[in-house]
RNA sequence: GGGGCCGUAGCUCAAUCGGUUAGAGCAGCAAACUCAUAAUUUGUUGGUUACAGGUUCGAGUCCUGUCGGCCCUACCA
């Protein structure tokens, strides 16, 4: 087999979060891919990196009151810490922003403006004045223009389904300081990708570059009319880079993120003493990208039409991988299964969940479902019950002994076995792990049969027969090992505790297909834990405590309030204490709610301040509350008003409530533990 | 609003170009065995291929529609 030059790489994880296991479906697809070339003995290297400019990295810095840098510092040693306890292994993880980025942009850069694809248009948008920044459609809400729905986002209403611009909205709001923002235009730069609508044509149908699928999707959505140009640029205030012929600007992180893969290659060639161009520009080496569908878009238009202009090498493929979904539903914060890497690991094995993706995953972009019970269950059926199995059930009897001189007649199992080499290995190669995991275990399967027939428990007691029984475990851990070397790109850990047992290490594919006889066997001690039910429940118990944490500490972190109320309802003229004790505050409950049908606003209530005291109040709150859920209810009342004559009755008081009206009524309750009559100081 | 992908056994998935009686694994049920981490082995139940039409000698597969799920997008595409 000739050796291939490889260069793999799995998307940049922004540096706004930790990785959780929605993430990891995507790093161990890649790593198992780049441990299966590697195990080939191809020269295959796995690059990544932190994507970190943007202007969620900007406002999160400017929230927790520090720079930038320091802050994407901080997430990329989580990160490299999360990807190291799953054993996703890079060969180089750097960051966007790096020095070898920038240079690489702007190389980039220069190449498309000398194909003159680069041009200047005006974009007018909403700026935030109090935040100092441009504010995308997501980040602005407001009443829609039609039908008057109030807290609508910047782009379409909920409400009655119509779209506009967020300048369109009644009273604008931005969402990151509850400020109105004003409209500013900018200049934004554009490439015009239409240029290259042929290229793209081309690239993108014919070969195998693509999934099917998503060659169709791309034909179907974007390259049967003519590509618009695509705003690369950002104006200042952002965190990334400034174009340097285009001062106050800077790159958007959607073009400086996947520069990132060859920025994170090139820093790697730069410390090992490699050469660049043998990796980018060099037809020979194959680009794998591994990305979720949801960011296909950047990856296989704007990504390929930005190296064809630079020349650097296109992607050979890139594999689109679906969602995660736990128990069959979006990973739930309140539920417990949205996970991080960090929190799984606290409780259970990565080679688990490294071992389920990979039964799991195919080569299309279906989404892949976590079931809990059935992680359980598979994992110690397959791993503990049928592979591992094997190496427990005979390691034992031959610790003395070691292997049998000759490897003995097996009745070709062993053949059989090698045999199916080159079906896994196509099977991995085209990311069909989940037909390769059936096809190994089906190996199992026999290898099991095997020692259940020649019954070595039976032998075990006999003298006699001691040559036969370390036969047939020599054969059982030669199967075994061959298993172990085709789940190796899964289970490294796996591999190495079997190359110690059997005092051999896996280093490559083609160990299988040669069996180990008369060495030395060791002491077998477990090679995989059973997992235990109550270990998933603490995972999930132990997210869910997390996001509660997490939530209560964003509530109170999140105490920058509009002034927005203050504003409509300007404050009053100062009064004195004497003023404010005239007015007899006094906790109540209500008894008694019913809607008034000739009104429109009102509710009538009993309110009880305790003992036999009832007041008879109408209160303006129909629009927001239903009788039935008002009784039994503290509110606060205002109890020495002067009763007053109403059409439907007389109003012998007030509860107090806040809001500018409508839905938005607000009741006011005593906290726990007061009592009706209580007076209100 | 526009578009894409998908729907096969309780669960997760196969089924070549449209080709015979739709197959596996797990779970379930029954049994055997006891070396092994309550592991293993044998047997077995289970499907109107979401629904309704159509094309065809023949449809899980192709076409139309309906329902359901997931996703993308609506001038940052």
């Amino acid at each position: 087999m000739t050796q291939r030059r490889i260069l793999v790489t799995a998307a940049l994880p922004y540096a706004n979060g930790d990785i959780h296991i929605g993430h990891l479906v995507e790093y161990i697809q890649t790593d198992i891919w780049v441990r299966f070339q590697k195990l080939r003995g191809h020269a295959c290297r796995f690059f990544c990196a932190d994507d970190t400019h943007g202007t969620a990295i900007m406002i999160r810095a400017r929230q927790e009151g520090r720079s930038e840098e320091t802050l994407i510092a901080d997430v990329q040693q989580k990160h490299i810490a999360d990807f190291a306890g799953f054993n996703i292994e890079f060969d180089h993880y750097g960051s966007t922003n790096s020095e070898q980025n920038r240079k690489l942009c702007y190389e980039i850069w220069e190449a498309l403006r000398k194909a003159d694809l680069v041009v200047e248009k005006e974009v007018t948008q909403l700026f935030d004045v109090q935040e100092n920044t441009f504010l995308a459609d997501r980040f602005v809400k407001g009443t829609c223009p039609k039908c008057k729905a109030p807290d609508q986002y910047g782009d379409n209403c909920d409400k009655c389904g119509s779209t506009y611009t967020p300048a369109d909205l009644a009273d604008p709001i931005s969402t990151l300081s509850n400020t109105t923002p004003e409209l500013r235009t900018a200049s934004h730069l554009f490439v015009r990708i239409e240029d290259l609508h042929g290229f793209l044509d081309e690239w993108t149908q014919s070969g195998a570059h693509l999934q099917s699928e998503v060659a169709n999707y791309l034909k179907g959505h974007f390259l049967g009319d003519p590509l618009r140009d695509w705003d690369i640029s950002r104006p200042a205030p952002y965190f990334g880079f400034e174009i340097p012929d285009s001062p106050g600007n800077y790159w958007y992180v959607w073009f400086d993120a996947p520069i990132g893969y060859i920025a994170s290659t090139l820093e790697w060639c730069e410390k090992n003493g490699e050469d660049f161009d043998q990796w980018w520009k060099n037809p020979e080496t194959e680009v794998h990208h591994f990305i979720g569908k949801d960011i296909t878009y950047f990856h296989t238009l704007f990504w390929p039409a930005m190296l064809k202009t630079a020349g650097f090498n296109l992607p050979e493929k890139v594999h689109i991988h679906g969602f995660l979904t736990v128990d069959g539903e979006k990973m739930s914060k309140s539920k417990g299964t949205f996970v991080k890497a960090s929190t799984y690991l606290n409780h259970l094995d990565p080679a688990c969940l490294r071992y389920y993706y990979a039964s799991k995953l195919g080569p299309r972009l279906d989404d892949l479902d976590l079931n809990l019970d059935e992680f359980i269950q598979k994992v110690n059926s397959d791993l503990v019950g049928k592979v591992v199995n094997l190496a427990s059930r005979s390691a034992k009897f031959v610790a003395n002994t070691g292997l049998s001189a000759a490897y003995p007649e097996d009745g070709g199992l062993f053949a059989h076995a090698a045999s199916r080499s080159d079906a896994i290995a196509a099977a991995y190669e085209a990311c069909d792990y989940n037909g390769a995991m059936r096809e190994i275990l089906a190996l199992a399967d026999r290898a099991n049969k095997y020692v259940e027939d020649q019954k070595p428990w039976e032998l075990r007691k006999d003298e006699s027969r001691q040559a036969e029984l370390q036969n047939i475990c020599s054969i059982s851990l030669n199967l075994f090992r061959q298993i172990v070397i085709y789940l190796s790109p899964v289970l490294p850990k796996l591999s190495d505790l079997t190359g110690e047992l059997l005092n051999d290490p896996i280093t490559n594919w083609d160990q299988a297909q040669t069996p180990l006889a008369g060495t030395a066997v060791n002491k077998f001690q477990h090679m995989f834990k059973r997992i235990e039910e109550k270990q998933v429940q603490a995972m999930t118990e132990e997210a869910r405590e997390e996001v509660e944490a997490a939530e209560s500490e964003a509530a109170a972190s999140q105490w920058n309030d509009s002034g927005a109320a203050l504003e409509q309802e300007p404050m009053s003229e100062e009064c004195t204490i004497d003023d404010f004790v005239k007015v007899d505050l006094r906790v109540a409950r209500i008894v008694e709610a019913n809607s008034v049908p000739e009104a429109d606003k009102l509710l009538q209530l009993t309110l009880s301040l305790g003992g036999d005291e009832r007041r008879n109040v109408f209160a303006g709150i129909k629009s927001a509350y239903d009788p039935e859920e008002l009784v039994g209810r503290l509110v606060i009342c205002c109890a020495n008003l002067k009763p007053r004559k109403m059409r439907f009755g007389t109003s012998e008081g007030m509860v107090l409530a806040s809001g500018p009206g409508g839905k938005d009524v607000f009741l006011l309750s005593p906290d726990e533990g007061a009592v009706p009559g209580q007076r209100v100081h």
